[in-house]
DNA sequence: AACATAATGTTCGAAAACGAACAGTTAAAT
DNA sequence: ATTTAACTGTTCGTTTTCGAACATTATGTT
């Protein structure tokens, strides 16, 4: 993957996609579109990708790779620390660097390529395992609580990547809320 | 040049020196930093250019032509006519298109690659063909008259690039001003 | 002035992207 | 039910782009 040829044909082939998805959905589109606003010829989509939804795989993949990554680390930090500079935003901030496909990805909902669904997979698993760190409200339903906290952070995120930046006053709400579903409200 | 690879290789060769441009001066940018931030090679970039030079050359040609056939095309309607269907916005409007790159490039002074100077000068050819056609104002010297009509538009043209926009009020202004040059404040 | 460092412009075999053509499939329109 | 048109996925010979190497010419430092 060093040849510059692969790394601009992917990026066209890649942003034609992405553009084309502000424009008609996914079912739509088809690749002769996608080669056309890339101008790439069809004989190289086909070298580099299996179909269109192969490429669209990939794109959701990636992006659900490095929510992942980003997730995980910095989960533990983001929820249980008091310290403004663990903040969401350590989430947030990276992924305002590729703004823009992520914002189109977390619309499209295809069977089995649903960016939005994966991260809220990821944290699901996040909460689910968190809640078994800290004693929580009781007689709440713990999936419950796993599935609100999700909610509630994911969608700051979502709001986030939507308006391009972050929002103080909401980051402490989404802190004061997910600290109710702690018992006792105190943390650790 | 029906092979999408040299409109493609052209389209990021002319991207990348003109966001350069807007980093540093033409002086100081490389044909390395140009290969490098098209994604193009050196043996690339000479196929298509003899230097950079000649890459900037085109650039300015491009828009030169550009606005000489706008600006030839819409002269007298501009400036001779009262109705606003003929505004100078005919001129400005198709120029909006290419507003990021003609912005940069009107503000590059090479020696011999001057988009300003060139347009100035198209614009002074017309003022002095054009003045020609009607009575202008006596005791005022008619190369003042030129240059001082050719600077008013050419301002105007400047100030709309810049705020990708255009504005009725300093349309208006500019025809007002204008007419003072013509003897008896009236057209035709 | 001597030196290192960087930029220029050229060459050439290898790799990638191209267009055009093809058969097979899907989907509307008649 | 049949035709038409569009889309899919593949093949292959041609063209373009690539990387790496090279000699040459600035540029600037001690």
């Amino acid at each position: 993957m060093l040849d510059k040829r692969k790394i601009k044909t992917r990026r066209d082939i890649e942003q034609a996609l992405l553009t084309l998805l502000t424009k008609k959905s996914f079912r739509q589109i088809t690749v002769n579109d996608i080669c056309e606003r890339s101008l790439t010829s069809r004989s190289t989509f086909y070298d580099h990708y299996d179909d269109k939804y192969d490429l669209l795989n990939r794109l959701v993949d990636r992006y659900t790779q490095e929510f992942k990554v980003l997730a995980s680390e910095k989960f533990n930090q983001v929820v249980f620390s008091d310290d403004q500079r663990f903040a969401i935003s350590q989430i947030t901030n990276p992924l305002l660097e590729d703004r823009e496909a992520i914002n189109v990805l977390l619309n499209i909902h295809e069977d089995q390529m649903d960016l939005f669904r994966n991260w809220q997979n990821i944290l699901i698993g996040l909460w689910s395992h968190g809640l078994d760190q800290v004693n929580i409200v009781e007689d709440v339903p713990k999936d419950y609580l796993i599935k609100v906290n999700t909610d509630i952070v994911l969608d700051y995120l979502i709001w986030s990547l939507d308006h391009n930046r972050g929002n103080q006053d909401a980051v402490n709400l989404v802190r004061k809320m997910v600290v109710q579903t702690f018992k006792g409200n105190g943390i650790n």
